[in-house]
DNA sequence: AAATTAAGTGTCATAATAACAATTTATAAA
DNA sequence: TTTATAAATTGTTATTATGACACTTAATTT
């Protein structure tokens, strides 16, 4: 079916890069890539886009083949389409990152896929320009961050107010006053406290909290402000 | 030069969604298509990428070729793929938003090309999904304009403090106070007083500003609050 | 029982915001 | 020449949001 005569076609991927949180840093998630070139080489979750499905299809395919992972929050970033990027054949990537609770998906991905989490700061060389993905996706996972409430998607479905407080600071690598914060956040009504308390990580213990889904998806779009002065970060 | 084997290739499109403001309302500037299917219904103006050519290459030479227009201000906005958004053959798009001054144009446009402006509140039919494009372009316009000092993009080089109110209010669809407004306006130290007046639009005139360029590069990332509540505009 | 450690909480001064109306300027009309 | 007209320009105030700042509480460990 090539009816528009004398167009040169091109293959089109999809990658995907997947953020984590362990409660203490930002993780990616990484495969080794399974054919050559680069064969072995760490790389970003992709694939061709096939013949009968659309960008966002064939992202979510390639997330399931490669990792397990089934309706994760993604969400499209800039196309890449520098014409050598790809070495073998001339390819033009959309990008797609995505934000996932690790704990809710260690198990899925342990037993049936190679896929490994790194830390942000310990990741190996990637392939072809997937470098520069991370990069941008982390700059508009920065941008997003700061307007809307996403990150909510990288914790389990209870979190204390330190963790969420850590993985902001984590993300701009800033720190926060905590009665600021706290405010801030218990004044959006997405929190609601529970009784019971995490005893893991300190004597006292923190009480858990649990997002409000109905206002969270109410308020996707929301703007938020946690971070003071965005424009010192988001520059 | 097709070396992954078994993998289908793509015909990969850029289309230009060009926005202008003529004083008094928002444009939309269209060509009627060259060619079957559709032909001489209006189009945004669109191409094919080239082998040797990035999508932002390939958008800057569509919009050179069909419009004489360089060097504008462009962004890409998410890609469309839809398996059958194209009746003729699958095109994977991506879509490129523009603002532009319609005065600085106006000649180049006119003499060499057949491209034409549009009331936004006027305009005809579109071919495929051009019409969601322009509606995905106008929203992703809202977001940032709301964060961001581009609509300066749209101005002449002097303008009035009315003319500015009245381009935002256009494009949220709203009123503002005029004081409030001009306080914020003027309190980013963007705009540069002129001696001038404009004298066209009311008997008492209203003073030109300039932009101050060296400035308005500077913060063009900087978070701009003009408008107030954004969230009651963004959702 | 005392020490330790992190969680949880309140105040205050300043800045930003939105709501609000009177004055000024230049032309047009009388 | 004076008056009327129309839009531009300008300021105040009450409210809210913000950021800076330090002590108290809870539970475990020693």
């Amino acid at each position: 079916m090539m009816k528009y005569a004398g167009q040169t076609r091109f293959l089109v991927a999809v990658d995907c890069i997947i953020f984590g949180f362990d409660g203490e840093n930002f993780k990616l998630l990484l495969i080794q890539r399974g054919f050559a070139p680069e064969k072995n080489k760490w790389s970003l979750m992709g694939g061709f886009v096939q013949p009968h499905e659309s960008l966002e299809v064939g992202a979510q395919r390639v997330l399931k083949q490669l990792t397990g992972l089934e309706g994760v929050y993604l969400e499209q970033i800039s196309a890449f389409s520098e014409p050598n990027r790809d070495p073998v054949e001339r390819t033009i990537v959309v990008p797609y990152f995505a934000l996932i609770d690790i704990q809710k998906y260690q198990a899925q991905l342990s037993s049936d896929y190679h896929a490994e989490w790194f830390l942000l700061s310990e990741k190996p060389q990637l392939i072809f320009d997937h470098e520069q993905m991370v990069e941008m996706a982390k700059m508009r996972l920065r941008y997003k961050a700061a307007l809307h409430p996403i990150l909510f998607e990288l914790l389990p479905e209870k979190f204390t107010l330190p963790q969420l407080q850590t993985l902001y600071e984590k993300l701009y690598d800033t720190t926060f006053d905590k009665r600021n914060f706290s405010r801030k956040v218990l004044s959006t009504g997405l929190l609601v406290k529970q009784d019971e308390k995490d005893k893991e990580n300190s004597r006292k213990g923190a009480f858990y909290f649990k997002l409000d889904k109905e206002k969270y998806y109410d308020n996707f779009q929301a703007f938020l402000k946690f971070i003071p002065n965005p424009e010192k970060f988001l520059i």
